[in-house]
DNA sequence: ATTAATTTTGCAACAATTACAATAATGTAA
DNA sequence: TTACATTATTGTAATTGTTGCAAAATTAAT
């Protein structure tokens, strides 16, 4: 994505572009990692000296509420963070810990015993070994 | 299930049934509330005063490496137990708090990016508001 | 009964996250 | 520009869930 359009992106949903927020932002796109506040922190803290790991909390927070990022929720301790706010399921790989991105059919699953629920947000992952760990 | 099935179904798994462990058991599979390590202390404390926190952690984990209990990750400050270790889906109610299950068919879900990958766990969970919650 | 092995317990240590107040940056109006 | 108000960022302290660890208690074995 251009940058121009990132900016478009963010103030389209409400969130103001600062240096830090779109330094952010052009991480968590550009890096498929699904990063952990502290991967972001790191990788982002030599291009910014001052960065603090406060800004990163407040401006995932901000994006969450924005609704230009999801919180995935794999393991208990590590709280990790998806720009692609499109429905679908993720896979950890237990082994070289990688997450990847799956696609899912949701539509067989809304079923049966929560018939009049309001659903918000649709959560699905799995966990196990890679293609390439297996073969390694 | 009958006391005497419970300690069974422990030993078969390799969990040798202690007090504690049977107590802790029996919490989760009779009270269905998914409960987190803080709810089944403050549950199981007048029953056995003498009972630590560390040692719900510690059962728990056991529960897991034996696999008669599943983590269930939905809020990252939050971590859940459950005793039903089929795989089936969790939905929790962002105004009453409460988990409830769901049944799904993964047969729909496990697809196209993943061939090759080896799954071991399979998590679903959805958010939103339940059935009563809306009414009220 | 003694000894060995396992389980439980309490407390200290740790790590991820949040609260909060101070500082910095930005926007606005004269 | 200058002065003032608003918003964003930062650093530190506090909080919370979890784990590490060694002592005490319980259970099993000889």
């Amino acid at each position: 994505m251009e940058v121009n359009n990132i900016i478009d992106h963010l103030t389209q949903h409400g969130v103001k572009p600062s240096p830090q927020r779109l330094n952010i932002y052009k991480y968590l796109i550009e890096e498929k990692n699904h990063p952990t506040v502290d991967t972001i922190f790191k990788d982002l803290i030599g291009a910014m000296p001052t960065l603090s790991k406060t800004t990163v909390y407040n401006t995932l927070k901000l994006f969450i509420d924005k609704g230009v990022a999801k919180v995935i929720n794999i393991e208990n301790n590590e709280t990790r963070y998806d720009a692609d706010t499109s429905i679908h399921g993720h896979f950890k790989c237990e082994k070289c810990l990688k997450v990847f991105d799956i696609n899912i059919d949701m539509s067989e699953i809304k079923t049966l015993d929560i018939s009049g629920f309001l659903i918000k947000e649709t959560h699905f992952y799995l966990k196990g070994i890679c293609k390439k760990c297996r073969s390694d």
